[in-house]
DNA sequence: ATATATATTTAAGCATACTTAAATATTTTT
DNA sequence: AAAAATATTTAAGTATGCTTAAATATATAT
């Protein structure tokens, strides 16, 4: 499998998960960085190897083969970041940026030597659960968007699900990172905006970030980030 | 720099300084398991992006780019193979084919990380030297060959130059791995074979085995393959 | 409902990295 | 030194994964 029909099938997944649900060729081929004209190609191409169904005009769907390969992927790219995290102490870009072309060189035999070495862990860095070696993800997800939270409640935050630079860095400025807690001063629901308060700060978030960062109940336990757990 | 560029070019590196020195297409595609036309072709091509000196029908050479390449690219198979033998404890051919990928999808960033977090190795768990930031090996080099040791004397092992599975399953049966200690009990030099003891028991090695089996003497110190010295 | 804008698909073409077959040069053997 | 064997090169062709341009279908706006 190359890398190209890895980071295709990725893309698909990924659209339909956690994003916009739109998985069409052009919005594929905007996420990859690559025309239109080649994501239809590649799309045809695909379905010819029973990855994905496709039919003119309609959303890209991964058959279960195609599902399985996007899942093995996504467990060996949050296992990557999960090491790489605690061994060198790299920022969550950095992490997600060399495990974005480490996951595509990584047998299944060293994915396990990496789970068993981190004690086979449940979440990565940014609080993103990892497939098991089957490809699934055990989401006992009590966790849910900053833009849904309550007014006046404390939270901890469980998950950046993102991976663009600046956003992180953002993140990293205001000490918002996974099992830090933050208090919600202001639901600002009509601007769409969220007021919280962390380490004695003020911060005023809109929906692109309220969408992204992802808070449970503060009596839950939030997942360890550096200290992997069973 | 694509993958197949960075192995033609690491072949042609190993062949000049490893094994027979022959470095002219055949061989190269010998290594990698691809024509002899397609040898030839890439060769034209690196020639034209100043990677090595094509001549038709001579050897190929590297250029001092095309050799900063191979270095670099040793440097992280190298770092890699440290890495995942310390970690995993895998064998040494389990770490070689997993380095043999990643090497390709390592940044200089990412090596300099790997590189710290081991406290500057010097060698890589087979005992080769692992090049520097600037592709530079400090070869204080008072290893030889098993093949012109010296019956009677005790050696220290030091380095297993191979990545053949069946040799390293030899080496791990019988206990040779760096830092080991052999005597040498026969040297039976019409027959190009060497006679040692390890562990109790003898072995008798033929030419093959000596000129990949290096050694120094007992008084040195071996390099430690688990604990890294700076 | 129709015009306009947008997205998708098809078609033709390109670069990379290979292949096999044939031509040519080099090396080895006698 | 010539013949035979081997290696290298050239030529033609293929699969992958892209490109742009043009054709066609779908979605949006008036």
């Amino acid at each position: 499998m190359s890398v190209a029909v890895e980071n295709f099938i990725k893309a698909i997944y990924k659209s339909d998960n956690h994003n916009n649900h739109d998985t069409k060729p052009g919005n594929i081929a905007k996420k990859l960085g690559i025309s239109n004209a080649a994501a239809t190609d590649m799309a045809q191409k695909l379905a010819s190897r029973d990855l994905l169904h496709y039919e003119k005009y309609q959303e890209l769907k991964l058959t279960s083969k195609g599902n399985k390969l996007a899942l093995n992927l996504v467990r060996k790219h949050r296992l990557w970041e999960a090491l790489l995290f605690q061994l060198f102490d790299m920022s969550l870009h950095d992490i997600h940026r060399e495990a974005e072309l480490l996951e595509h060189q990584t047998s299944d035999f060293l994915a396990n030597k990496i789970n068993a070495y981190l004690r086979n862990p449940k979440f990565d860095p940014h609080g993103d659960p990892i497939p098991n070696e089957r490809g699934i993800i055990t989401t006992d997800d009590d966790s849910f968007p900053l833009s849904i939270s309550k007014e006046g409640k404390t939270y901890t935050i469980s998950r950046l699900m993102s991976d663009d630079k600046e956003f992180f860095d953002f993140c990293a400025l205001h000490g918002l990172k996974c099992g830090n807690k933050i208090t919600v001063t202001n639901q600002l629901r009509s601007n769409k905006m969220t007021q919280i308060s962390i380490n004695n700060n003020t911060i005023l978030l809109n929906e692109d970030f309220t969408n992204i960062i992802f808070v449970k109940e503060i009596d839950k336990e939030a997942p360890p980030p550096k200290t992997p757990q069973l």
